[in-house]
DNA sequence: GCTTCTGATTGATGCAGGTCAAGGGCATCC
DNA sequence: GGATGCCCTTGACCTGCATCAATCAGAAGC
């Protein structure tokens, strides 16, 4: 269904529309280009602080974006992360719930969003293809939710690890697959890993030796794991989706 | 931000097309019109299956349906709840990741799926509404992962009862004010609620008991609660979003 | 070389809440 | 009436993991 997953590593480092290019006519592009801007948030800037007016909206060019919610007790929760191609802000609103930080160093195209929203009133072509990425985005919402129903933290790991390789037929660079080997680039440290998995990092830490003790991965570095046993993992998810041999495939087309 | 938030209980029983009907011409409507028909499923009544082709979209006329996912030890998780009002299916999309059900009896407007992608292709104002519903859903989901994020099963269940009391203002009959009373009525069992909040009916049935005992709530029925001390309740739910004033502000207005 | 800082790891402890099990209240049915 | 069902409640136990705290590894700066 998605085309979109919880996180995705993708990059071409040229200026572009991303999700929004593909079957719009030459006319919208250009229109679009006018009211384009890049900019680049070096780690932990604050794109949109939670609450803020909502000025830009677009997408995401290289890096990753997290929106999370801070709670009345200091602590802050991660409702997603946005990742090359994803859409940021949101088109039709005034504010946003949640503030959106760079978790890496991004760069971003903005759109100012009363032009962007007067655009895709007067484009049907681009009205279409906003839709279709806000539908991308609600599926991953959707999985994220999964991602965390998972009972305990050894499952949503897993549940994580497997997502990053379902994805790799779609993006460059999560993970290399050259002689049978399966490995899984982490796009996040362990801090806000372990507050997207809904866990400390203590417990995060844990949980991956645990899983490297246990032969199913190999860590090559914190950020960079050798997948060892697929089928052990998708047990460990407790998630009927996984399938070792159509991962498998999709891995090798 | 959203119009749609976690749960909502409205009704008109006249058959409409409720989110959708708002800004489209009269021809749209006719077209609509032409392609729908109104369904009714029994409680627990499965209406999309898991992993099944999307035959049908539409919306939520009546009662209250719940999307959730089968996990492979047996246990399910529900990943959202949709109420009059809400779309349910996924326009774009051939099948489902969850399956849907009815949390209650439904009366659901369906549309053909395939009918319906086509109309909303050449009709720019339904695309439009689409859009805008979709947004909606997004938007839920958002707060439905807040909702999740809550550390406590007390935290949840306190943003819960507050998310409940916010809608209010646009929608009938979950709660009922009259002479300083907030009462708040649960749509849904302590079964799905457990679920919904992701734990167990024992977890909160011992939730709502001590809420009660510390002078919370009252218990006018195990689905029917009337509020004591809304400050408490929000210092309980950890969340910053709810502001005391300004509920009962729109409880009034 | 020696600091300092940041991020990851490991250990010890306590508690929230999941699990198992046994009632209790209130229907509907014979 | 009693029996069967569903749903909610309450209790006792025990595990997973958050918390607090110390240590360790690597990078950057002097």
């Amino acid at each position: 269904m998605a085309r979109n997953e919880v996180t995705r590593i993708g990059l071409d480092a040229k200026f572009n529309h991303a999700g929004l290019r593909q079957g719009l006519t030459p006319a919208t592009l250009r229109k679009l280009d006018a009211i384009s801007r890049l900019r680049v948030f070096p780690r932990d800037a604050v794109v949109v602080p939670q609450g803020a007016a909502l000025e830009y909206v677009g997408n995401v060019v290289r890096g990753v974006l997290r929106m999370d919610r801070l709670l009345s007790d200091g602590r802050s929760q991660i409702v997603g992360l946005l990742v090359p191609s994803d859409m940021f802000g949101r088109v039709f609103s005034e504010r946003s719930d949640y503030s959106i930080e760079a978790a890496t160093e991004v760069t971003l195209c903005c759109f100012e969003r009363h032009a962007f929203e007067t655009l895709v009133r007067t484009c049907p072509d681009l009205e279409h293809a906003v839709l279709l990425a806000v539908l991308d985005e609600l599926d991953a919402a959707r999985e994220w939710i999964t991602l965390r129903a998972g009972a305990t933290v050894a499952a949503r790991l897993a549940t994580y690890l497997l997502m990053l390789c379902r994805r790799w037929p779609h993006q460059t660079s999560e993970l290399t697959h050259d002689a049978q080997r399966i490995i899984v680039n982490v796009p996040i440290a362990r801090n806000d890993l372990a507050h997207y998995l809904g866990t400390t990092v203590e417990s995060i830490s844990r949980t991956v030796q645990a899983f490297s003790r246990d032969g199913m991965i190999s860590i090559l570095t914190p950020l960079r794991f050798e997948i060892l046993d697929l089928p052990g993992l998708i047990v460990m998810s407790d998630n009927d989706e996984f399938d070792a041999a159509s991962l498998l495939a999709g891995l090798r087309g």
